[in-house]
DNA sequence: CTAATTGCAAATCGTTTGCATGGAC
DNA sequence: GTCCATGCAAACGATTTGCAATTAG
């Protein structure tokens, strides 16, 4: 299971560019890193992406591959699943709700809207398996860190 | 800013008969730790119970408040934000979509639902900061996992 | 009294960093 | 040729584990 084959090409001249633009290489590693993670549809972690591009690199360092990762990230090009850089963080709230998430600081807050406890949800996700929960994870930078427009963690901070 | 007072109260007494239920010791420090998470609101990592905690039992170790974090997960009486136990993952589909998230194994799988992506937020929500994405989370269990019924990876799984 | 739980210290594992070499521009 | 990017090895930090002492039931 794979992206589709043509958005990908797509997404390889985007990155490209953004290399371009930003004027660093565009190395043979970032490269076929890149095209990993672009084509993967399960999320995978740096470990994954490693062994992946060692197929077509078998040199390539682990760390190589996780600075990599950043910079796309950085670049905008390529996401976290949940928050980047974060530590294992507990809910001690049961009751339905939903979260605003700072991706500068990592701040997590609840927020309540019936008509999210309550979303419909389309039946190929069914499919997918047994539902416990659903929750709307809304992305964006909290109001403090957004007034202090200065960096509060310099770069890193693309959705 | 912290839980309505009688929900932990009330919560309190939730987490003593569970613990009699489940038959495991009711001791002072996971009495305190369950209250800190119950109480705070902000999502607090385990460094930060542990901090609390000590206010009260200046004697306990922070492996304790690991240890009993995770019983309280196992107990259904607590979440985590995000997958349990997890690495960093990336994503690299950059078009809208949601996740299913499963809860034993961490597989995470991507969905496309249009309505999902013109979720109107609360306008309280943009008191919480400026957003820039809107994510629906599905937890629940994979259909693999859901087959094998069998411990996949036992214990620390509710939810 | 017995088995579960704690605190301590050491181990583990994912991730990051400093530095010298190599490669893109 | 210059400076950025790589690979290596060592450092780091969060989380976990083994073990002997302690305590709830």
């Amino acid at each position: 299971m794979s992206h589709d084959t043509t958005a990908v090409t797509q997404r390889l001249q985007q990155f490209k560019d953004a290399c371009r633009r930003a004027s660093i290489k565009l190395t043979h590693q970032r490269l076929v890193i890149f095209e990993a993670v672009a084509r993967a549809t399960d999320h995978p972690d740096a470990e994954a992406v490693y062994r992946e591009v060692r197929k077509q690199i078998p040199t390539v360092s682990l760390d190589t591959v996780y600075r990599t990762l950043w910079t796309l990230h950085d670049l905008g090009l390529v996401t976290t699943v949940g928050l980047p850089r974060e530590r294992l963080r507990f809910d001690g709230n049961m009751a339905p709700h939903h979260h605003f998430v700072c991706m500068r600081c990592g701040a997590t807050e609840d927020f309540y809207h019936d008509p999210f406890d309550r979303l419909a949800l389309p039946d190929d996700v069914r499919t997918l398996g047994q539902v416990q929960r659903v929750q709307v994870e809304v992305r964006g930078i909290c109001q403090r860190c957004a007034q202090q427009d200065s960096p509060d963690s310099p770069g890193r901070n693309q959705t």
